[in-house]
DNA sequence: TATTATACCTAGATAAACTATGTATTATGC
DNA sequence: GCATAATACATAGTTTATCTAGGTATAATA
């Protein structure tokens, strides 16, 4: 497995519901847009995304729901909960506490 | 699984190179100092440890050397390698451009 | 004497990510 | 016109890292 890959784990959620938190979005957008946010780092595939978003839509996170665009053919956008906003603002603390515990093994005092 | 140990996954191997590439250690005392130089956040289980350093031991990053203490009893101490130090380098580039990644997500501009 | 701390290890369960595939429409290049 | 790429959703099966839980053993402490 790349890398990138195993840095991402355990973070995909917090990154998707900070992305949600920001605009709703579908699918295949939110791929391209943590591709282009993230200036080509992040490269979700799609047997990630899509289990983790109907993991975070189980969870009460995020809501699903179904859009006709004018050509007739549907597309589900995905929209925060307020659930989901109060599990944002947790999960923004804890990546703060998880980087300060890195920053302190990485750059010990005395280094 | 608890949240913590969600942001864990995947930068334990850094974390071990990271420690072991400033002093020398056992398996017993990396859990304990990764919990104290952490001030209580990473308290990594045993089941994780100990595969973690066969892991980082097979690949050639750790070299594992059993020594005898006064009272007779063996302790197995974990040296970093050349190789370890140069992945470790590249691991500490890389945890960067995670870390920039994050950032341009979390906090993109204009908000 | 019982419990805690030290010190090593592994087997099996869990869960998240990947690979690969399937389906279907639209746009683009030759 | 036809092939390819892009758009857009989804799942089945594999891999892998972590956890839980257990095993073994000695030394220190209550």
């Amino acid at each position: 497995m790349g890398q990138r890959q195993e840095l991402i784990k355990g973070g995909s959620d917090s990154l998707l519901l900070c992305l949600l938190g920001q605009q709703s979005m579908y699918g295949y957008q939110i791929i391209k847009e943590l591709e282009r946010r993230s200036q080509g780092y992040f490269k979700f595939k799609e047997g990630t995304l899509y289990p983790a978003l109907h993991r975070l839509e189980k969870a009460g996170l995020i809501l699903g729901k179904w859009q006709l665009l004018t050509n007739g053919r549907p597309r589900r956008y995905y929209h925060i909960t307020a659930k989901g906003r109060s599990k944002l603002a947790v999960e923004r603390l804890q990546w703060q506490d998880f980087l300060k515990a890195m920053d302190l093994i990485f750059q010990p005092a005395g280094y």
